[in-house]
DNA sequence: TTGACAAGTGGAGACGACCTCCATATTTTG
DNA sequence: CAAAATATGGAGGTCGTCTCCACTTGTCAA
């Protein structure tokens, strides 16, 4: 589906010069706030040239990311391959937020297109979600991590971190949430899960609310 | 700023049009894909008013925000003064993963708006932020959750789940994240002996620490 | 090298959504 | 009731998006 026909010479290039172009813009943050056309120019090809190559903005955006998300399934592969289970789970997600963390504009850009209805990342978020359902599974083979959990919602958790990159304490936040999935992915769920939603400590609680649930 | 001048009657009626109008569409998660011009028509109103109303879709949006929000407050402050601190905590995100499954147009059109970088919703989240951040707060003064951890993560992993809305195994996943940070809250760095001090809890306390200490 | 055909280019201009402006209508006040 | 203040609505200006096609560039066989 990629290279169903071989480029000419020089619309390989073009393509080329749109795709760092992209990347650049992607990077200060600012793709949304540039005209379509002017990213055109910028690159250097005319605006019939862009919408040649990349139809929308997302198909653009689409290109940039799937090398991005590679890199990082390399990285998935290579952890597991080098580190226990476990241990690479938590390095891997550790590491996914020094990523984000520096590069903040893309993952602007790429939860906004998450946001989207359109789907057009969601081809390329397949790929990552195949590493981290690999790594998780991995782990639950060794018995580090619970198996009442699934890998979605670790994917989910990250999306979370990409999408609040806005957040003025970002990066403690997000170190925060890693530490409460890894530390809740160490199956508690065998010994202590009792605590909250027991019968027990449901009787318990008559002392404090009997108005308690009724609304919903 | 929300109410300087009295509005007049029309106007007032024609705003409450608007809103409802805009409920609607929300829920229906067609927001984005409606022409603003013509959401004035479906509220029975001119173009003009629409803008003097609402100068944006955002602000159109915030608006009905806002009102969300209040509820969800109003549902937190009610569990924190009925139920002891970490059950109402719990309660509170699983009653969040409902709602947002019952508004999945709303969620969506949400998360849209929250990845915009206008900023539009973030105001009015912080009212949300600050209920969540009560309950995090009482739990953690009660010794039943981690106080190296703060409610940001969870509100960063609330974001997410209502980001996320479209994957397919939605509601498990988010299921599974809520039970994940739970668990992970559940203070495993500090030891939970050292807590038992809490006053508000400890009568109650006795009986599930029986059931639940064994393994320590 | 050269000719001829395929592949690609670029930018002028059609199109359509967003938003402004103001003549007109409605409410409130004296 | 008249006048002043307030609000309405939709025609039309503005501006970004995308299409279309006359022209340029690359490729390949002889």
């Amino acid at each position: 589906m990629t290279s169903d026909k071989p480029l000419r010479a020089d619309a390989q290039r073009k393509r080329e010069a749109l795709l760092a172009t992209a990347r650049e813009v992607f990077d200060a943050g600012d793709f949304f706030d540039l005209r379509f056309d002017d990213f055109a120019r910028l690159a250097g090809v005319g605006t019939g040239t862009l919408y040649r190559h990349f139809p929308t903005r997302e198909a653009l955006a689409e290109a940039v990311y799937h090398g991005e998300i590679a890199a990082l399934c390399d990285r998935a592969r290579r952890l597991q391959a080098t580190l226990p289970a476990e241990e690479a789970l938590a390095t891997f997600l550790r590491g996914m937020v020094d990523h984000i963390d520096a590069h903040q504009g893309l993952a602007r850009t790429l939860a906004t297109l998450m946001a989207d209805r359109s789907g057009a990342l969601a081809e390329g978020s397949r790929a990552l979600e195949q590493a981290v359902t690999d790594l998780v599974a991995a782990a639950v083979r060794d018995g580090a991590v619970r198996d009442d959990v699934g890998a979605g919602a670790v994917m989910m958790a990250l999306h979370g971190i990409g999408a609040a990159h806005d957040r003025p304490n970002w990066r403690a936040e997000a170190d925060g949430i890693v530490t409460l999935l890894l530390d809740g992915l160490r199956s508690p769920h065998s010994a202590q899960a009792a605590t909250v939603s027991s019968p027990a400590r449901t009787r318990c609680d008559t002392r404090s609310h009997a108005a308690g649930e009724g609304s919903g």
